[in-house]
DNA sequence: CGACAACTTGACGGGCGTCAACCGGAGTGG
DNA sequence: CCACTCCGGTTGACGCCCGTCAAGTTGTCG
C-alpha cells in the first residue's frame, strides 16, 4: 500500500474542478493510502454483480461503464478519463450494477473504502465535492438517456464527439482543434446505440461536409459551432465551471 | 410553513427502505418544516434552467423527469411517485438541468434546502440514505440508456412496465396482479424513444400474446416470468431490499 | 350532446440494421 | 525483408422495424 502524492495529482484536480478545496482537504487527499495499478486494454475494472473492498480512481487512460442486454449487446452509457472516480458508488452500493472496462491503456489508483469514508468524514469539502460528481454524472447519464432516445444517428454521434472533446479540454487532453478518440467506431456504436457501419457512415458524413476532419483516431472540429448545433450539444448539462 | 408530521409520511417511509433510520432520525424529518402544495396534472414542478430554494418531494400522485431536444421532441428519463425526492440534487447544484412534471394531480411538499441540509448534517444515516438514492438514480438512468440504446420496441415497452409495477408495489400502489398506468401512451413513448403510435402496436401485441391484460390503464400483468424475459428486466439495477 | 383528448388501426416510406466483401496498418514470425 | 494474420475501418446492396400520415373510435367532461 503506497502513499505517493504525485500519483493521485489527477484526482485531486479533479475534485478542484468541482469545489473549492482547502489546503488541509488536499493534504487529506494526497495522504491517501492506494494502491497503483497499470492495466492494459479492455480489462474490467468493475464487473457487474461483484463487490470490492477498495474504490477505483482513473489515473491515466480511458475507459467506459457498460451494461450488456440479455441477447448480449453492449451499451456504454458514459466515457472515464484522467481523475475520474470509477467506483466510488460502492461505499454505499456494494454489488456494481454495471461494467467498467478500458479502453486504452490506464494507470488507476485503488483506494480502501475506509479510507475514502475517512476522508470524507473529515472534509466536508470534499464530502462536497463527491456530492457534485454523483449529480454531474447522473445529469449526463440523463442527457445520454436524451440523445440515444430521440437524436438521430448523426445527431447522436455528433452530440457524443461535442461531450468527448468537452470533457478531454477540461483536463488538458486536446481542444476541439485537435484531440485524440481513443475508442473504435464500434465503441463508438456502442455509446449511441448504432451499429459499428452506421457510425462509419455518419463519421464519413461529417467529415464530407466539412464540420470534422479525420487522420486515423485523430480528430480536429472545422467547424465547432456547426457541429454542436447538429449534435443539439448545449454544455450546461456537464455542470461544468470551464465549458459554460 | 408548515410542520404536520403526517404528511410527510411518503417520504420517511421512503427513507426508510433506504437505510435503517434510528428513532432520532425520524423525529428529525417529522419536524422538518415545510409547505404543502396540492398541484394539478401537467404542472411543472422543476424548469430546466431555473433555481429555487427549495427542495420539492413528492407526496402523492405521479411525475415524470425530462428534457426536450432542440427540435422540440420530449424525452422522460425517470417517473417519480409517492416518496420521491424530486429535485434534492439542487442543494449541489443550483439551476436544474432537466424538467419535472407531474403526470396526474399530485400532493408535494417544498423543503427549504437549510432545513434538508441541517437535517443530514445532524445525522448521518439521512444523509447516507440520500447518498443511496442518487446512487440507485444513477443506476437506474444507466439501465435506461441500455433500454433505449439496446432494445426493441416490445423490449422496452416491457422493461418499462416490469420497473413501473416494480416500483410501485414497493411503495402498496399495487401488484403485478393488478395496478394502474397513470401515464398516456404518449407518455410512454417519450420515456422509451418510440411513437405513441408504435407503443399502441407493441401494448396491443404484448396483450394479444397474453402476458398482459388491459382495461383501459389498468393493468394486469398474467405471465410475470415472460413479461420480465420479453424486457430482458432484471431487477438489481433498482438496488432495491424487496425487488430483490 | 358537442368537444376534445386519448386510443386505435391501416398504408406507406425511410433510416438504420444486416450481410458481405474488401482495404489498410500493426504486429509476428520465418 | 516479406508473408501472414488480425483487427479496425470502409463501402455497397438489401430489407425490416419503426416513423409518419391519416382516418376513425372511444371515453370523458362540460
Amino acid at each position: 500500500m503506497l502513499s505517493d502524492s504525485e500519483a493521485l495529482k489527477p484526482f485531486a484536480n479533479k475534485l478542484r474542478r468541482l469545489v473549492d478545496l482547502p489546503e488541509a482537504a488536499e493534504a487529506g487527499v494526497q495522504g491517501l493510502k492506494f494502491r497503483l495499478g497499470n492495466v492494459g486494454s479492455s480489462r474490467y475494472l468493475v464487473r457487474e454483480g461483484q463487490e470490492s473492498a477498495d474504490c477505483c480512481v482513473l489515473l491515466e487512460g480511458f475507459a467506459c461503464r457498460h451494461k450488456l442486454s440479455g441477447d448480449g449487446s453492449r451499451q456504454i452509457m458514459s466515457f472515464l478519463m484522467k481523475g475520474d472516480i470509477v467506483d466510488f458508488q460502492q461505499i454505499f452500493l456494494p454489488v456494481a450494477d454495471h461494467n467498467v472496462q478500458t479502453i486504452t491503456e490506464a494507470k488507476v489508483a485503488w483506494v480502501p473504502k475506509t479510507e475514502l469514508n475517512e476522508l470524507t468524514r473529515q472534509f466536508p469539502a470534499i464530502s462536497a465535492a463527491l456530492w457534485k460528481d454523483c449529480l454531474i454524472e447522473a445529469s449526463v447519464f440523463r442527457e445520454w438517456v436524451l440523445n440515444v432516445g430521440r437524436r438521430d444517428a448523426r445527431a447522436r454521434i455528433a452530440h457524443m464527439l461535442c461531450e468527448f472533446v468537452t470533457r478531454c479540454s477540461e483536463v488538458g487532453l486536446g481542444s476541439p482543434d485537435q484531440f485524440h478518440v481513443p475508442m473504435t467506431q464500434e465503441q463508438i456504436g456502442d455509446a449511441t446505440g448504432l451499429t459499428p457501419v452506421h457510425v462509419n457512415r455518419m463519421l464519413r458524413a461529417l467529415d464530407e461536409i466539412g464540420v470534422i476532419k479525420r487522420a486515423g483516431r485523430d480528430f480536429r472540429v472545422s467547424d465547432w459551432r456547426l457541429l454542436q448545433k447538429i449534435g443539439d450539444f448545449r454544455s450546461e448539462y456537464l455542470h461544468s465551471p470551464i465549458a459554460a
